[in-house]
DNA sequence: TAAAGTTCTTCCGTTGAGCGGAAGGGGGGC
DNA sequence: GCCCCCCTTCCGCTCAACGGAAGAACTTTA
C-alpha cells in the first residue's frame, strides 16, 4: 500500500482521531505499522514543522499548524461561518440541537453543531462521520446525491438500532419523498430516544449541506419545525450566494 | 534547508495561509520553489489522502481532512472547549470583542474571537498571529513567558503605529506592571482607535493563555473590564482544572 | 483558424535520500 | 541489582523520489 514517504507521513497524522488525541511514538509506530526508526525520523519532522505537538509527558498531539491550516478549509470558512448566525437563531427558537452536515465520500461529515441543554441522545460531534441511511442529514444528502454514490450506499445499509431502515427499496422510497417534500425525518435510527428531522441547504441549483435537529419525538411539532429549518436553509443559501462571503 | 520529501510535502501545505486560500498547482510550485513536476506528484498524493482539495475551476484548497485533524489539536478540544461558555458571557455583559490568545513561538496567536457589534478597528482573526508587544493579551503572555524568549522579543520592537512601544527599558517596565497588577492595557499600539486590556488565564501555577477585550477607549470603564475579566479567566482556570475536560 | 502562450500531466533513466535492523541510552518497577 | 519498555542514534544498501523534457489540454492573441 502506502509506500512513499508522503503517504506515511500522512498516516502518522491519521493515526489520531476523537478517540486517539495523544499518541507515543511507539502508539505510532505499531498504529500505522511502520518501524519504530522510521515512525521516529518522520515523526520528528512533523514536530519540526509543527504539524505535531509534544505533550509534557513526551506524547503527541496534532500541533497547533495543523488547527490553524484547517480554519483555511472551505468548509470551515465559508459553509460554517455562512451558517453560523443562522444555527443560532434556530438552536434560540427551538431549543433543539442543531446540526449542519456535509456529504464526504459515503458518509455524512458534521461540520457544526449546537447542543440543547436538554439534552437527547446524540452521537454526532463536530467533525465526526456517521452513515448517511440512520440519520436526518444523511438522508437529505443522500436524496440530492449523484447516482452512483446513492447506488453504493444503498449496498451496504448496516443495521444499527431495531429502527434502522435496511431495505434498499423502502430508503430508496424515503428518499423520493424527501425530494418531493423537502425534508427528511428519522425515528430512532441512529440512536434511540433520538428523532431528526432535515432539510437541504443550496448553494445555487445544487444542495452543498444540510441542516438538522434532534429532538426526543417528532409528531407534534414537525411542521413547526420543518418551517424554521427552512427558513434558516434559505437564509444561508442566501449567503453563500451573496457577494464573496466565501472570501471574507 | 528543507531537502525531505516530507519537509517539502509540509512546505506545500504552508503555501496556503489567509491571503492564500485557493492556489492553482502552478501557484503553489512557485511559491514553494519546487520544480512543477514534483510538485505535481506530492500534490497529488496530498489530494489522494485529503489534505487538498479541488475547487470547481481546479484550485487547490485545505481539505477537509486537515480541517478534522485541527479539531484534534489541543488548543481547540481543551482550552477552546472549556473557555467558550465564558467568552460568551463575557461578550453578553460588555458587547466588546473578546478574545482568547496563547503564545505560539515569539507570537501572539488568536485562538477564539467573537466580534462585537460596534466594530472597532481590529486586526486580530481566529487562526492568526500578532506580534506580543502591541497587543493586550500579547504582553500578559510576554509578562509570563520564560525569560529567553522576553530577551528575544525585545530585540525586535518594530513599530506599527505612532504610538507603539518600541523601547525595551520601557516594555520591560510595563511587564513588571503586568505581573504586579494582574493585567496588561494597550492604547493604539497595533492600531489607531483601538484599546485593549487582557488578563492572564491559568491553568494550576502556569500561564497557558490570555483573555483579552479590545474598545474604543479605556478611560472610564477600565476597572469594570478588569473585574469582568478575571471573572472569566477564574471560571476557565477552573475547568481547566477541573476533572479530565480535555478528553470530553 | 492558426499561432503563441498558459497550465497541467505523463514518462523515464539516474542517484542520493530514505530505509530499517541493530545497538546504545534512560528510566522506572519489582 | 535485574528486567522491561520506550526512545534515540548509527550506517551501509537499495529502491523510491527526482526533475528535465515532451506532450496534452485549454486560453488568449493576431
Amino acid at each position: 500500500m502506502g509506500a512513499t514517504v508522503t503517504s506515511r507521513a500522512l498516516d502518522i497524522l491519521g493515526a489520531f482521531d476523537g478517540e486517539h488525541r495523544s499518541l507515543s511514538l511507539t502508539d505510532l509506530a505499531r498504529r500505522t505499522g511502520l518501524p519504530l526508526a522510521t515512525a521516529h525520523r518522520l515523526v520528528g519532522e512533523l514536530h519540526r514543522w509543527g504539524a505535531l505537538a509534544r505533550e509534557p509527558n513526551g506524547e503527541y498531539v496534532i500541533g497547533r499548524r495543523i488547527w490553524q491550516l484547517g480554519l483555511l478549509a472551505p468548509v470551515q470558512s465559508g459553509l460554517r461561518q455562512a451558517a453560523s448566525p443562522f444555527l443560532h437563531d434556530l438552536y434560540g427558537t427551538t431549543l433543539a440541537t442543531v446540526h449542519l452536515a456535509v456529504r464526504d465520500g459515503l458518509e455524512v461529515l458534521y461540520v457544526e453543531r449546537l447542543a440543547g441543554h436538554v439534552s437527547v441522545p446524540v452521537v454526532s460531534r463536530v467533525g465526526s462521520r456517521l452513515p448517511m441511511h440512520a440519520t436526518g442529514v444523511g438522508k437529505v444528502l443522500l436524496a440530492y446525491a449523484p447516482e452512483e454514490v446513492r447506488a453504493e450506499v444503498l449496498q451496504r445499509l448496516t443495521r444499527i438500532t431495531a429502527y434502522t431502515v435496511t431495505q434498499p427499496a423502502r430508503l430508496l422510497e424515503q428518499l423520493r419523498r424527501v425530494r418531493a417534500e423537502g425534508y427528511a425525518t428519522t425515528g430512532e435510527e441512529m440512536s434511540l430516544g433520538a428523532c431528526s428531522v432535515a432539510v437541504p441547504v443550496r448553494n445555487g441549483d445544487t444542495v452543498v449541506a444540510a441542516l438538522g435537529m434532534v429532538v426526543p419525538d417528532l409528531r407534534r411539532q414537525l411542521p413547526r419545525l420543518v418551517s424554521a429549518l427552512q427558513v434558516a436553509a434559505h437564509g444561508i443559501s442566501r449567503t453563500l450566494a451573496g457577494p464573496s462571503v466565501q472570501w471574507k
